[in-house]
RNA sequence: GUGGUUGUAGCUCAGUUGGUUAGAGCGCCUGAUUGUGGUUCAGGAGGUCGUCGGUUCGAGACCGAUCUUCCACCCCA
């Protein structure tokens, strides 16, 4: 090899193993979507790149890998941005497509695009690959893949309780137990810098206080500080730094420290709603937790927002996310449309699993038989029985060419195929077949109806 | 975007203060065994030491740049 090839940085080649594990999580995960009403929907890996600047925040627009003008770009550039060389500046004049973020702008995009041919409230699930120019680290790469669930067109708060019910079945199913779905609401986070008074430096006050498990309190105190936000208030929502133990104590400290806030009693009356519910239909794997510091970055979440951790004992970051965004297809000219939806990283998940030894041995679909090749007619008396197999929907397999035995049989080996048939003039002139079990090295001879009992028995 | 870390055979890794022809295990190929794999035995192939440049009589080793790996920050699935 004069070079050896290679892949961009954050992208990953996935092995016949691998992509297997992989279908395993995605069929759980759409069944599961499927039994939940969600229709499937799907959208260009590229967007026009106004359709996504500015709707995940300046950290967001730089992740966004843009998309190169094709043909003779530079010379359609302004001679004074030209000479400035500022790439913020020059990006839009040579820019106009851009890898999709996520999957939540493009849908609403899609639905404004739409909304003639949509049946409200629209319940859309999308799986499909994401970018981000971000650096790889654990658990993040700059191709992955995200699950998501959608309703749009309705305000109803039964949407957020089905969904963490959606959120426990696929991890009840992945039985992968230990989840924690934490939630809050944005309308919560709203109240208390209302109350506070700095109702106009939301974005920093929550990102810091998203943080408090991370860096600690003081840690989140200084970082406020270091945002303008005063000590006064600071010290008003003093109790949520503390406040610990149940979600019913958790409400307690809201409603003390909301009192004064409309917008933020009406965060605390929609988590009561979800809590409440959720008591009379419990969870089956999952816990769900009122977390009153979760934030989330994103920025255009108005309502309920949701976070899924890892079991404990693996360090991961989320797993999922989601929330309600009352004015998403706003921006993009279609008001009073209300959604809510998850995510699942299917990625993220993926490395759970592994590392939870939790992937089923029938996670990896195999051939269950191969016949050797002893030349022409022997094949041909191969493949007829194959055909025959294969109508039963068992994988099964001619080895291509009439190769050495030893490498026949090696390749079987190697494959981990548990059947190989031995069929040579003698079994043709008896229509049988020398049916060799690979695991116990025993051999019969049987007639095709033994074949095909032999192989449903052993699956 | 910031800081650190990694790169030697297909894989996992040795390689002494800079000194002949860069090693091991596993894997791979061939044969013992032309209708029998996984075990055993014998033999064999495979490396511009990530890349480019520099220091030196001499660089896998030292220096610089760059790419890549992993990790932390930022942010996030």
């Amino acid at each position: 090899m004069a070079q050896k090839p290679s892949i961009p940085k954050g992208t990953r080649d996935f092995s016949p193993e691998e992509v297997n594990k992989r279908n395993y999580i995605f069929e759980i995960i759409k069944r599961n979507f499927v039994k939940y009403g969600f229709q499937p929907i799907e959208t260009p890996s590229f967007e026009n790149y106004e359709t996504l600047m500015g709707k995940y925040g300046e950290e967001g627009d730089r992740l966004i890998f843009k998309i190169l003008n094709s043909g003779d770009f530079l010379s359609k550039v302004k001679d004074d941005t030209f000479a400035e060389k500022d790439s913020q500046k020059m990006t839009p004049q040579i820019v106009e497509k851009a890898l999709r973020y996520d999957l939540t702008v493009p849908f609403a995009r899609y639905v404004v695009q739409h909304q003639n041919e949509i049946e409200f409230p629209f319940k859309r699930y999308q799986i499909q690959p994401v970018w981000r120019a971000d650096r790889p680290q654990k658990g993040r790469f700059r191709e992955f893949y995200q699950c998501d669930a959608d309703v749009i067109g309705s305000e109803s708060l039964w949407q957020e309780v089905e969904l963490v019910q959606l959120y426990d079945d696929v991890f009840t199913d992945l039985k992968l137990g230990g989840t924690s779905i934490k939630f809050n609401n944005r309308k919560i986070l709203t109240g208390m810098a209302e109350v506070i008074g700095e109702s106009d430096k939301l974005i920093d006050f929550t990102v810091a206080l998203d943080k408090l498990d991370k860096i600690g309190k003081d840690g989140v105190i200084n970082e406020m500080l270091s945002k303008d936000i005063s000590q006064e208030a600071i010290e008003k929502i003093n109790p949520i730094f503390d406040a610990k133990g149940d979600n019913k104590a958790k409400l307690e400290v809201l409603n003390t420290i909301l009192k004064e806030s409309t917008i933020g009693q009406k965060g605390i009356e929609e988590v009561q709603f979800i809590l409440d519910t959720l008591q009379e239909i419990p969870l089956q794997s999952a816990t769900l937790e009122l977390d009153i510091t979760l934030a989330r970055g994103l920025n255009y979440y108005t309502g309920a927002i949701f976070e899924v951790a890892a079991p404990e004992n693996v360090k991961m970051g989320s797993i999922g996310g989601g929330g309600r965004y009352d004015d998403l297809t706003g921006i993009f000219g279609l008001k009073n449309m209300s959604g809510v939806g998850i995510s699942f990283g299917l990625d993220r998940i993926y490395l759970v699993l592994e590392e939870l030894g939790l992937f089923p041995t029938s996670a990896e679909a195999k051939t269950k038989i191969i016949f050797i090749n002893f030349g022409e007619k022997e094949a041909l008396y191969a493949l007829k029985a194959i055909t025959k197999l294969r109508k039963e929907n068992i994988s099964a397999e001619l080895y291509p060419d009439a190769a050495k035995m030893k490498k026949q049989m090696n390749y079987a080996n190697k494959r981990e195929i548990p059947f190989v048939v031995l069929a040579g003039t003698s079994e043709i002139e008896a229509e049988q077949f020398t049916l060799k079990n690979m695991k116990t090295g025993e051999q019969e001879l049987v007639d095709f109806e033994g074949l095909k009992s032999r192989i449903l028995d052993y699956v």
